[in-house]
DNA sequence: CGACGAGTTGAGCACGTTCAAATCGAGTGG
DNA sequence: CCACTCGATTTGAACGTGCTCAACTCGTCG
């Protein structure tokens, strides 16, 4: 159940305004005129993946920068023990791979049957000698990225366990928002209970208890294993930003 | 007692790799050749901050940006009962604002005596449009930046509070050796016990006790309330990175 | 229908927090 | 030079949120 058909980044509304961007690595936007984005497919290959399967492993050369156009994958970087951080979700639009390190410093997971585009550092670099404009648009948009990753430190290092549920579901239907251009109370859950408390700092069973709380709450409702309904956006926003009854 | 004398930017050595940029905001390093800075100056003027003084809220249209050259900030948002995360401290030589939105996304505070110069946003474009290295320059940085977040990220959602202050220590480290040019086992602490709390997700009651907790082991001394010396910079290593006799 | 993995629920525990008191240290005035 | 003050830091004890470990349920696929 990926969130867009394959054709996404043609599709989609141009000149979004990218404000409050979930985390995620960097992103070349809707903004990419689509003769731009025919340019680029003409420089990279294909490639599929299933879920479970690796794009890449922390540690790899950092050979290729990658585009997403179907499905959606993980990023996660381990510690010396196991313990893993989840650093970001990706979906369609979304790229990879251009911090310019002479090796990945995470680890990229399929999450479901996905499709990605991938160019050599060297065909990327044409790429961007060629579109001027696209440099200043990586610019901005790893600005954006890293504006939401201080949201993310705020998340981790302040919020309780419900009130990151919260902010997470929230931001996934933002994203969701971006990409499929709709605004939806359903909220797709690509990834399993384990990924999102991996995300979050926290447990699966914690995940699974804080679920069952907001639904209790009557703010959320479950309505599959793997879709969140949101029922009451402005009191969900309120447990998300840390305003509560207390 | 700030890190380096007010002419730091023109004094630092070149070409530095910045492989390992511990969580600030967008920096120019070390590898912008002084003709250019004098270039830059030109367009800016300066300011001075006592400690505890703000450069600008969160909120405050983001109307400048700002390149600090003495002394050092901290970066932090509010959640809306009064918790903070300290999202980043900035030394001479980094850059502040230089996200594009429309408002600043977060506080930010002179942690001594500081001196920054300051360029309206027209200026800072006109400079960039006059030096185009500039450009991939500060897209190269600001991805490092976010590898620095993820880093962060990590720490904030899985480390232990004895791993948090291990790895504060040796990117703060690092970081001094970056700035300065050479190599100390003393490591200034500029901010106070609450500031690291709370960039490191803790109380300061916590940072107090794993500070006493990493002295007892061995690892650190406490030179003076705000200087810590690696005694073990090994063991050190290994319990940021969350190996442990476990 | 049975088996397996993912998700949920429950009980006890631990790490880090909270609240309170003691100590330290820098700055001020006698 | 020392006494005093005030804030920052450290230390102590009780508490609580989220973790751990275990049992149970659900959903999917053979």
């Amino acid at each position: 159940m990926p969130y867009t058909p394959s054709g996404a980044l043609t599709d989609l509304p141009a000149g979004h305004p990218c404000e409050t961007c979930p985390v995620r690595p960097i992103t070349i936007c809707r903004s990419q005129t689509p003769d731009v984005l025919a340019d680029l497919r003409r420089l990279g290959s294909m490639q599929k993946l299933e879920a479970g399967q690796p794009v890449f492993h922390e540690g790899d050369p950092a050979r290729r920068v990658f585009m997403l156009t179907f499905g959606s994958l993980k990023i996660y970087t381990l510690l010396g023990d196991g313990r893993r951080q989840v650093t970001g979700f990706m979906f369609p639009g979304d790229f990879l791979g251009i911090s310019l390190e002479g090796e990945y410093s995470f680890t990229v997971e399929a999450l479901n049957s996905a499709e990605l585009w991938w160019f050599s550092r060297d065909a990327f670099a044409r790429f961007i000698a060629d579109h001027p404009t696209v440099e200043h648009e990586l610019y901005r948009l790893s600005a954006h990225e890293l504006a939401a990753a201080q949201q993310q430190m705020v998340l981790l290092g302040r919020k309780t366990a419900a009130e990151r549920l919260a902010s997470f579901f929230l931001d996934l239907q933002r994203r969701q928002e971006r990409v499929t251009g709709v605004s939806e109370r359903n909220v797709d859950l690509p990834m399993s209970r384990l990924d999102i408390a991996d995300y979050l700092g926290l447990t699966k069973e914690t995940v699974s208890r804080m679920l069952a709380d907001l639904r209790q709450r009557g703010l959320i409702r479950l309505a599959q294993q793997n879709r969140v309904e949101v029922l009451d956006r402005e009191r969900l926003e309120e447990v998300a930003a840390g305003y509560e009854g207390d």
